[in-house]
DNA sequence: ACCTGAACACCGTTCAAGT
DNA sequence: ACCTGAACACCGTTCAAGT
């Protein structure tokens, strides 16, 4: 009787929507990866079975477009608060780029979105240009530190494969001792000696 | 008793060799496109059961890599043939290579992994290094054929351009109407005017 | 060494019926 | 409009047993 209410949706007792199907995909692939987005894994998630999954979406690779469609959105969304950052003095600037990538939601995300990419060239373009996007706002962030431009582009390309980097080899989330080792890396980069 | 050696295998009555397990993929692409590659329809084809195939190949995805290897060999195999086209005037060595590209082995085989490329990026690679070789064989005709390079250059990215076009467009095996359109194209590429 | 035969697990898809 | 429940089809994988 009250098994049935169990819901992991965020939406009151309510119907299910779209969005809650893509919140869904990204929890499960921060959780467990790309290769645990099935019908059957999101369905047992929300509660529901895989009748409503298919009143929602016409088939498995349409819910996947939408997913890289929403991924995609969410960048772009970011992007705005990625330039807010522009008044922290450029250390700070840096620190918190890492620490937002670096985060417990982010990091697994990112790096399955990246494997993901791998397979599927529309997702690779999305994750190209997401890519610029970050990359010249860390550029911008040495070139804000005082170095000219083709000391910036050096460092700005060192700092981003680094993170990158990060996040492929974590074999779990990054906890305050890599955040501190983080941190000491980008203090170098950054330091003008 | 003797249905069951009703093979389509090339070998006699034989075991099975990995080659054997090739072609047929690349025989069952070439008919019915690259979804048409699943472990039953081999062994269908090669009239033995799915135990034949764990045998041979370790799971699907090793097999696939096998297939996409194999045509890459056989890409850089018929460099050799193609290179011995340049003995030919250039205007019939253009024919020769459009004839091949059209042929009816090569353009569904042709077509589908150029589509099996977009989902997987060694297999772009592949295709990619294979074009080049090609790529540099057409441009050198219309070198033969007494253009200057910016010239020779345009003409045969338009040539290959167009032999990839036709093999996508084409709905069905080119037949010999469509051999003489492409001949009359390649006539008028090449001419000097 | 190579293959059969049968079972299994997983998973995408459909659809009539419910609220 | 949104979802249940049950069935189905497809297909990759395993494995003990055969020759």
């Amino acid at each position: 009787m009250a098994a049935a209410r169990t819901r992991a949706s965020t939406r009151s007792g309510a119907r299910l929507t779209v969005s809650d199907w893509i919140e869904a995909g990204f929890a499960l692939i921060a959780e467990e990866g790309l290769r645990a987005v099935k019908i059957d894994r999101l369905c047992g998630r929300l509660g529901v079975t895989k009748g409503s999954f298919y009143w929602h979406f016409s088939d498995i690779q349409g819910y996947m477009d939408a997913l890289a469609a929403a991924w995609a959105a969410d960048h772009r969304q970011s992007r705005a608060s990625l330039e807010a950052l522009r008044e922290l003095p450029p250390a700070e600037r840096l620190t918190s780029m890492m620490r937002h990538l670096t985060s417990s939601r982010q990091w697994t995300l990112e790096r399955a979105v990246r494997e993901w990419a791998r397979r599927d060239p529309s997702v690779a373009a999305e994750v190209r240009s997401a890519d610029r996007v970050i990359f010249r706002e860390v550029r911008r962030a040495f070139l804000d530190a005082g170095f000219p431009a083709a000391e910036a582009r050096v460092r700005a390309r060192a700092c981003f494969a680094a993170g990158i980097g990060f996040i492929h080899l974590a074999d779990r989330a990054p906890g305050a001792a890599d955040a501190r080792e983080h941190q000491r890396f980008l203090q170098i980069m950054v330091a003008r000696q």
